[in-house]
DNA sequence: TGGCCAATACTG
DNA sequence: CAGTAT
DNA sequence: GCCA
């Protein structure tokens, strides 16, 4: 089921409906706000006249197990609905009749904790041990973490930190990162492995799972290494939010450009599923501000 | 009717 | 490749 | 889902 739009759709007029300084009281006051057109000026009215939407009512206990299955990492609403389709209703249901995937037992074996948001002193804590590991490799090693903690989120979904190295002398980051792994394996921060990563690239990613020594609950984890050159196009890209990284490369695709983690582009043409037909110029990734120029947008 | 709040890396 | 993830 |  692909109601990816849709969803959002809700989202927007969610955050729009929460802007409003005075209560909707009727359908036509709603359908007036942007982001809120006739579907769902309706509910809306329909809620305001009988304290409720019968729709909801309809809303099953169905619809729950298939949002619970998809909450496990790794099964995703095709996956849910295969096995809600089979019959299968509960985790146990799951863990008798399902081969599992190696990630998919790791999500379930610690899908409690996963729910759960991270105080930040605790994504602080997590991360000063990583970077002393880093640091303790080579010295030059720089962490940096990102996510809703460098947006200053009290709490945080998980933890996102983005390694890179000033390669001026030669060395890059790339090459002290599994070693990094492993040593953050061997101290018993990290936990289970999400992704096992190939080869040595420029940019790898990690994803995992740590807990803190004596710590109370598994957290999800993300390391990132990034060749120093493309720092900021990688911040932009994993400071967020999801919407703003959206907003800024659509308008990136609007001027024939393209945005993504390691830079922006010029000269951008693409084809009818939006996909870019040409490699295009690299025009700026060094810093934040360089692309914001480039971009026209104003810096912060 | 079709684009939108993207573009890309792993897994099996 | 489709699915899931960021 | 909304919008052009």
């Amino acid at each position: 089921m692909n109601d990816e739009w849709r969803t959002i759709s809700y989202r927007k007029a969610i955050s729009a409906l929460k802007r409003q300084k005075k209560p909707i009281t009727s359908y036509q006051e709603a359908i007036k706000i942007r982001g809120i057109g006739d579907r769902t000026a309706e509910k809306i009215a329909e809620i305001i006249e009988t304290g409720n939407l019968r729709r909801l009512q309809h809303f099953s206990e169905d619809d729950e197990v298939i949002k619970k299955f998809s909450d496990i990492w790794g099964v995703g609403s095709a996956i849910a609905m295969k096995w809600y389709a089979k019959g299968y209703r509960t985790f146990d249901d799951i863990i008798q009749n399902v081969k599992l995937t190696r990630v998919q037992r790791i999500g379930l074996e610690c899908f409690d904790d996963l729910r759960e948001r991270i105080p930040r002193d605790e994504v602080t804590e997590i991360s000063k041990r990583v970077e002393e590991a880093a640091c303790r490799i080579d010295p030059k090693l720089l962490c940096i973490t990102v996510g809703s903690y460098i947006r200053g989120k009290p709490t945080c979904g998980d933890i996102d930190i983005l390694i890179t190295r000033n390669n001026t002398d030669g060395k890059t980051s790339s090459g002290p990162f599994l070693k990094l792994l492993n040593t953050l394996r061997e101290q018993g921060l990290l936990t289970h492995d999400l992704t096992k990563h190939q080869e040595e690239n420029a940019t790898s990613r990690y994803f995992g799972i740590c807990k803190l020594p004596g710590g109370e609950k598994y957290r999800r984890i993300d390391l990132f290494t990034v060749p120093f050159n493309e720092l900021g196009a990688a911040l932009l890209s994993f400071t967020g939010n999801d919407i703003f990284n959206r907003s800024m490369r659509l308008l990136a695709r609007k001027k024939k450009m393209k945005l993504n983690n390691h830079g922006l582009y010029k000269n951008i043409s693409r084809g009818r599923g939006g996909d870019s037909l040409t490699e295009g110029t690299l025009i700026a990734q060094r810093t934040e501000r360089e692309i914001f120029d480039a971009l026209g947008v104003p810096w912060r």
